[in-house]
DNA sequence: CTGAAAGCGCTAACAA
DNA sequence: TTGTTAGCGCTTTCAG
């Protein structure tokens, strides 16, 4: 078995209370017992049992995280980023998929709670996050991501998903296109339909609108290429998934890009950059998303002031070869 | 607070033994009382609390996971299945990333083992995976995947490299292609070496090496450039990253693919069936290795007999456009 | 500042 | 088949 608390405070010559204080410096300590505490722990490799502190204590030093899926590169960015924050602050992340499915996100989130854990990351499937009440009914710290824009008793953190809009329909606009199409899986989520906004804003016209499914429910190549209307001399997707669906749909059309068709992705990716043509696309700023992220949760896990902050960052549009004058 | 077993075991009428004995059935109970404690904890919305079944038990039903890399669309692939895998019967998935790092790895899974994980899946970063007898000293079940080669003590689960190396050769000889640049991020990891084996082999001369290096020290796109030696008419790239590495180098050399250069990439991903040209690459079967995965890893938890099992997966070379003859 | 003692919620051993 | 009892390793009073 594992070296426990008593046999540090045997060797340390002290008790195990003592060691529990050092070790969570919760209570003042004499400089020699800290010592002592300190090179016994050392000498047994000691490490606490958390299952032990946890259910004493009813805290535990896990951040539960939860998105819709481990295999969009947007989430997994943002996870890799708070995994490496946590690690750093000395906590430990529980990473879930929630399948896009409120059912299992439920689910999933129910049982993260069982682990009373610090504090949870999520990024919600839908609009109306179902499982808030759960969550601040347990009086756990909860940060939101990306979707389900903002909610009572958590902090929330997004691009600015309009002006992201009117980024794209500017660069659009200037290039000469008046007809576009939007591909995006879903047009029921709040940032999509704020992305939408801003294109309809600034372009003056509503848009084709082109939904592609989601996850298991995509639909096939096909059946998104027979929703083109040929009027559009542009595309804009909304997603990174519906950035390879609209590629892929004009490609079955036989459309080029851009002579036929322009086109502007979203969340920029290694592949976008070497592909040919090399794909036009707004950036999200992950890493710093993921930062405030963090630092909110921090915040709310040291029981600052619980205010529900609302953090949007800065999209950033970069241009490639997809995109072209409408004339062509 | 929440619900504890023993306000069931009132609200049923029997003692808190009972109800432990009811959600393991692990011992036979009376059939009315079954049925009064399933009452009673969905009545009461009972969730047994895990940190004291484990700190009683020294058993969770955790399963830790930890990868190179959260981003590696690969590893992402694995872990999304092996996630539902978990899930479905009734674990929950601790995820970690190693950063590629060995030292990081330690780390981590010492962390991991803190908390007495039911099993750990691990990625290893490197070949010799220094935290083996870590994991085997803790006496927890152990499946290594991808890298590493077999361990003593551990279930392992692999495509056949070799044999990936050979398909590739042979697509390439079969289209007159002699001189061959190989792609990877490192040549010191034991797939790698496999591949490349497999490749030299059939090819029967050896490959030019280009090593890209890994995340944190990946050499820049002109580098990488500079390395390649113009007689080569093929490249093949032994990794995702590779491929995308590959293909900026070529790009930026000013290299058409297939037209100058034949590219064959690993791992199939969704932007190469869309890319112009797609590329031609080979595919793991990931679900099917995850699913073999997690087979093993049940079986050592149920304790079934240790074989050390190493499972060879079948790899697919799929045909697309960025390959061509050597002639042109 | 330190130690003794209680007890978090659960399960394993044993007795009934 | 069931209940009683003890105790997992830790943190938290509370006395000293």
């Amino acid at each position: 078995m594992a070296v426990t608390i008593k046999q540090v405070a045997e060797y340390a010559g002290v008790s195990a209370a003592t060691v529990s204080n050092v070790l969570s410096d919760s209570k003042s300590v004499r400089e020699e017992s800290r010592r002592k505490v300190m090179a016994a722990v050392k000498a047994l490799n000691y490490k606490a049992n958390p299952a032990a502190s946890l259910l004493r204590s009813g805290r535990s030093n896990v951040i539960g995280a939860v998105v819709p899926n481990l295999q969009n590169p947007f989430f997994a960015a943002m996870l890799a980023a708070i995994e490496r924050h946590c690690g750093d602050d000395g906590y430990e992340l529980i990473v879930a998929s929630s399948n896009d499915n409120e059912t299992t996100e439920t689910a999933r989130i129910r049982s993260l709670l069982t682990w009373r854990p610090a504090g949870l990351f999520v990024v919600p499937c839908s609009r109306n996050f179902p499982s808030l009440d759960l969550v601040t009914g347990a009086d756990v710290p909860l940060v939101l991501a990306d979707r389900a824009a903002s909610q009572r008793g958590a902090d929330f953190v997004e691009i600015d998903n309009r002006l992201a809009g009117r980024m794209t329909a500017e660069k659009l606009r200037e290039l000469g296109h008046s007809r576009v199409a939007a591909f995006a899986p879903s047009f029921d989520v709040d940032n999509i339909r704020e992305r939408l906004a801003g294109l309809t804003e600034t372009l003056g016209t509503p848009l084709r609108q082109i939904a592609i499914g989601r996850e298991q429910d995509r639909l096939d190549v096909a059946d998104v290429a027979a929703l083109w209307e040929d009027d559009c001399t542009a595309a804009v997707a909304l997603t990174n998934s519906a950035t390879l669906m609209a590629l892929a749909a004009l490609r079955h059309l036989g459309r080029t890009v851009p002579d036929d068709v322009s086109l502007i992705g979203f969340d920029d990716y290694d592949w976008m950059a070497v592909a040919a043509p090399s794909i036009t696309a707004i950036r999200q700023p992950v890493r710093e998303m993921a930062q405030v992220a963090w630092d909110s949760l921090r915040k709310r896990i040291k029981g600052g002031a619980a205010l529900n902050t609302h953090t949007m960052h800065q999209p950033e549009l970069i241009i490639r070869e997809s995109t072209a004058p409408a004339s062509r």
